[in-house]
DNA sequence: TAGATTGTTACCGT
DNA sequence: CACGGTAACAATCT
């Protein structure tokens, strides 16, 4: 998915959607849909118009009067307002649009519309979403709540760092391209385990998360990091051109510098 | 063609 | 039990 830097610019695209009474709701794959059904989800839904448009980590959050909707984009999803897809320039995805990839949408009185556009099918969407199953938002995250995120019980050395990033129960938002990036910036191994952290490594991370959000969010999405290209087969560092190392952390590729990254 | 892909989750093991 | 690794899901691209 998208991570968090993308659905960020859905939320912002949602707000376009905001204060239109809703006509109907459609679920032309129903596949999509966690612990409901489209007729529920039109109850909840037709009659009045979204209110807010609020995002946690990789969830969007799209509050009606008597209802909020959840939506998560998977690997390839993206939203349609209007007609208008937000296009983020996913390596695997085609990046354009095609009707029979509308998986949801929601009708406005006016005849616009709000849809979730995704080509593979492992986007989501449900009524009431468990926004506390989800950690604190990695965007804007303060230190001393990224300390308490990588926390590991006492005597023991914790999660690859890199797994622990990955986990949205205890952070969210962070997706894989973001945690290379952000750990290749901060000179941190993928498998360093979190419990081996210094102050001053915690430090280090959290400035480089930040800056990292701040950047990546300017440049256009999670796929603009400096790592990006040398992500492949004979890939060298940016920074000292060592040949970059490939491994499987938290159940994802991980891309690292084994010069650079302690 | 085989193998990989920006995510989540059920299940299995320690 | 808590928590991490793994496979499965699904479709597309190299």
């Amino acid at each position: 998915m998208p991570e968090l830097l993308e659905v960020e610019l859905y939320r912002r695209l949602a707000e376009g959607a905001l204060g239109r009474p809703v006509s109907r709701v459609s679920v032309p794959d129903p596949h999509c849909l966690r612990h409901t059904s489209p007729a529920e989800v039109g109850r909840a839904l037709s009659g009045e118009p979204l209110n807010a448009a609020r995002r946690r980590g990789k969830l969007l959050l799209l509050d009606g009067s008597r209802a909020t909707l959840g939506v998560h984009f998977g690997m390839t999803g993206g939203l349609v307002v209007d007609d208008r897809l937000a296009i983020d320039r996913l390596r695997y995805g085609p990046g354009i649009f095609a009707a029979r990839w509308v998986r949801f949408e929601v009708a406005f009185a006016d005849g616009g519309h709000l849809a979730l556009h995704d080509p593979r099918r492992l986007a989501r969407a449900e009524l009431a979403p468990d926004e506390e199953a989800l950690g604190p938002d990695a965007l804007g995250v303060a230190l001393g709540d990224l300390r308490a995120a990588l926390a590991v019980r006492a005597g023991t050395a914790g999660p690859p760092l890199k797994a622990r990033l990955l986990d949205q129960s205890k952070l969210a938002g962070i997706g894989n391209l973001l945690a290379d990036e952000i750990l290749w910036r901060a000179s941190l191994r993928p498998s360093r385990p979190c419990g081996s952290l210094t102050g001053p490594d915690l430090r280090r991370l959290h400035s480089h998360l930040a800056v990292t959000l701040r950047e990546l969010g300017a440049r256009g999405g999670s796929h603009t990091g400096d790592l990006m290209e040398q992500r492949r087969p004979g890939g060298a560092c940016p920074r000292d051109g060592a040949a970059l190392e490939r491994s499987v952390v938290g159940g994802r590729t991980a891309w690292w510098c084994p010069r650079h990254q302690r």
